[in-house]
DNA sequence: TCCAGATAGTTACATATGAAACCATATTGG
DNA sequence: CCAATATGGTTTCATATGTAACTATCTGGA
């Protein structure tokens, strides 16, 4: 019999990550969907719209799609919710037709000054069973890691 | 104006955690369609097979969906594609009639050991931009976060 | 000016996924 | 022995998601 190559899963890094993003991600899920009604991806649009100044204009779709590491259709469909219920604005682009303005609506901010701090809650708990550094080393790993990755689409 | 509680989202744990993953398990899916025909939970469930011992009876789907952080669905719904595709047998249990033993076919293994010397590269390569002590730190790191995070279903 | 792209955003379609209902078999307490 | 319940596994249904097609607008060059 041939000597089999052997792989297991519980030793393999990208299922490791997998298994553990997926319990975090689906923890916080349920808490945002359970205490503010919202589905992650109408958090992150919620949560790049938070940071805009006052006087800004706000972001295009096409901005929040880029600081969201989501697709142009998922931000489509997370802003016609988000507008349906009245959490966030939108306005015409003086100059181009095609863009719109995005921000928070008064009622939008009101949600996310509530959900930030439980964000944060949520975040440094997961964390908690790490030291300070191992909390900063954790995170150059992921910015390493991150960073290798972005280049390589096809990741040959 | 309250002076507002700020979220960036490239500094948010979770969120990093979450792009690195999709990333990372995006790539490594693409490629097991295009050259084996595998989506992941299929490959999840041919890569527990392909550990059990030669004489060993197989493995119940409970069993896989334990091993795989897959739930009783997605297993069956993976084990169902795989018996059709003729990569993995079932085989009644001599007592109990609601359990089947799953193995990996002959073209199965065969598959099985393909996969793994690439899966093993695919995993080398997105590891590679880390030093070896590094590589050993980000494992630790990945155990105590998920040992932190399993038994806190509710993640309060 | 006007046409050939490029870009912003939405819609449609096909597939993936999760929750819950469901069927069959096993086990357990009376 | 037999109800009540638990367990293994599949199916159903409703929703989420990704890809690709589509509309509308804008830009740049002949």
């Amino acid at each position: 019999m041939p000597s089999k190559a052997q792989l297991d899963l519980d030793a393999f890094t990208p299922y490791r990550l997998s298994v553990l993003t997926n319990r975090v991600s689906g923890a916080i899920a349920r808490h945002y969907s359970d205490r503010f009604g919202l589905t992650i991806p109408q958090w992150r649009v919620m949560a790049v719209l938070g940071q805009i100044k006052a006087g800004a204009p706000g972001l295009s779709a096409r901005e929040v799609a880029d600081r969201t590491a989501m697709d142009k259709v998922q931000v489509s469909r997370a802003v016609a919710t988000l507008l349906a219920a009245r959490r966030i604005t939108r306005a015409a682009h003086a100059r181009d037709g095609r863009v719109a303005h995005l921000a928070l609506s008064a009622q939008g901010l009101a949600i996310y000054n509530q959900v930030v701090p439980f964000a944060l809650a949520l975040e440094k708990q997961f964390l908690s069973v790490l030291t300070a550094s191992e909390c900063k080393a954790f995170d150059a790993l992921l910015a390493k890691l991150s960073g290798g990755i972005t280049d390589m689409t096809s990741f040959t």
